[in-house]
DNA sequence: GGTTCTGGTAACGATTAGGTTACAAGAAGA
DNA sequence: TCTTCTTGTAACCTAATCGTTACCAGAACC
C-alpha cells in the first residue's frame, strides 16, 4: 500500500529527477509535464500527494491547486517554485498549498517533506478509494467514477461492485454473494444473485464493450 | 475557540517577536524559554501546534520532540533552527517534525506555515466560519449566511447542518447523524432523522433549487 | 443433432424507504 | 401563567428498489 504521489513539472529533467528520487523511497508516482490531464486522474486513482511547479508554460499550477480546492478536491499539496519572495509563498499557501519548497532544493528535504506529509495525512483519509481498472469507487462517498464519468448505483448495486473489487481473481459463488452482499439472515433465491449482477452490468458497461464481470459457468461471478 | 499554539525559543527577544506576530494573526501564545514545565503545559491544556527551537540551553529541542511522540503525544511541531544542513533538517523530521524553518525566516512565512499546518489537522478554522458553496455558519455567533441573506435555523437544524458541512462529501447514515447531533444517551426513531433534515432543507433551500442535501437511498444523507 | 442445464433478459408486482403533513408534548420566553 | 417555538412521533402517500417468475439463448454433454 504505497503512497501514490502525482507529479507536475514541465523541465523533463527535473521531473525524471524527482520522479527517480521518490521511487527509490518506495513511493509510486506519476509525472505530467503539464496540468491538463491531471483532473481526470485526481478522479480515477487514490492519488495522495501532489507536487506542483508553479511555473508552468501557460497556467500557473497555484491557480489549478486553488479550482481543486474550490471542488472540494482536498489532496495535499507541495509547491516546488523558484519563486521565493514573501508574497509568491503566501500566494502559494493562500490557494491551499500545504508545503513549499523553493527551487533549488536537495531531493533529501523533498523526501523528508513528502514522507512529513504523508505522515500527517494518512491516517485521515486511508484514501477511501477502491480502483479497479477505470473503475473507482470511493467508500465514505459512495461514488462510483467510471473513466472519470459518475455512474449512478443503488445501495445493493455498489455493496455487490465493491464486494467483487476487494475479491478480484477469485470467483465468487453465488451464497458467498448473498452472504456478504445480501446479509446472510434472510434466504434468498440464486436467481436473485444472477439478476443483481445484470443490472449492474448493464450500469456500469451499458455498451457491453469492457467485460468487467466474467461468468464462470456452473460457479459464480468474478472480477479479473 | 482559537488556535493555541506553544512556542519553545531560548532567545528571549525572537521568542518575543513570534509571539507578537502570532498574536496578531489571531492565535493564542504560550512562550517558554526551555522545555521545563513543557510536558506538563501539554496534558493541561489543548496545545494545537508546538514551535520547537532545537539549539536549547542544555537540551536538543527535537530529541524533547521525539520523547513526545514516544508518549503518544501527537501534537504537530514546526521546528526552528539555524541548523539547515540536510541531516539537520533529516534529523528533525526524523524525529517527529511536521515542518522545519531554518533561521532567518520571515515572520510572514512562519504565519503561513503555522496556518497551513492547522488547516490541514483540522483543528477549528481561525476565523471560526465553515462554508459551503453560498451556505456560510459563523460557529461562535450560530448564524448562517445563504448567498448573503440571513437565515434562521434553530439549536437541532444548526447542528445538523454543521455536522453536515464538515462531513463533506461522505454520506452519513442515521444512526451515526443521531449519535453525533443529538447525542447517544436517548433513543430516537430512524424517522427522527428524516423530519429533520426535510426541515432544515425547507429552510435552506425552500424553492429546492439548490440540492444541497442529497438523499442516499438506504444509506443516509449528505452534502457534496 | 438432440437433450439438458445454466445463465441472460425483460416484465411484474411486492416491499420498503423516504417525503410530507399534522399533531401533541415539552421547552423556552414573556 | 400564557404564548410561542421547537421537535419527536404517527399517518399517509409516492416512488425507487429489488425479488421473483417466465421465457429465451447458448453451452455442455451425450
Amino acid at each position: 500500500m504505497d503512497a501514490l504521489i502525482l507529479i507536475v513539472e514541465d523541465e523533463v529533467d527535473i521531473l525524471e529527477l524527482i520522479e527517480f528520487n521518490l521511487s527509490r523511497e518506495g513511493y509510486e508516482t506519476i509525472g505530467f509535464l503539464n496540468t491538463k490531464r491531471v483532473a481526470k486522474i485526481l478522479e480515477e486513482e487514490a492519488v495522495d500527494l501532489i507536487l506542483m511547479d508553479r511555473n508552468l508554460p501557460g497556467a500557473e499550477g497555484s491557480e489549478f491547486v486553488a479550482s481543486l480546492r474550490q471542488r472540494g478536491i482536498q489532496t495535499p499539496v507541495i509547491f516546488i517554485s523558484a519563486k521565493d519572495k514573501d508574497s509568491d509563498i503566501e500566494e502559494g499557501f493562500e490557494r491551499g498549498g500545504d508545503d513549499y519548497l523553493t527551487k533549488p532544493f536537495s531531493m533529501k528535504e523533498l523526501a523528508l517533506r513528502v514522507k512529513a506529509i504523508l505522515r500527517r495525512t494518512k491516517k485521515v483519509s486511508d484514501s477511501g478509494m477502491v480502483v479497479y481498472r477505470d473503475i473507482s469507487l470511493n467508500l465514505p462517498a459512495r461514488t462510483v467514477m467510471i473513466d472519470s464519468r459518475p455512474v449512478e448505483l443503488t445501495k445493493l448495486e455498489f455493496d455487490l461492485l465493491y464486494t467483487l473489487i476487494s475479491n478480484q481473481n477469485v470467483v465468487l459463488d453465488r451464497d458467498t454473494l448473498l452472504e456478504s452482499v445480501w446479509g446472510g439472515d434472510e434466504v434468498y433465491q440464486d436467481r436473485t444473485v444472477n439478476v443483481a449482477i445484470n443490472r449492474l452490468k448493464e450500469k456500469i458497461d451499458p455498451e457491453k464493450s469492457k467485460e468487467y464481470i466474467k461468468t464462470v459457468r456452473g460457479v459464480g461471478y468474478t472480477l479479473c
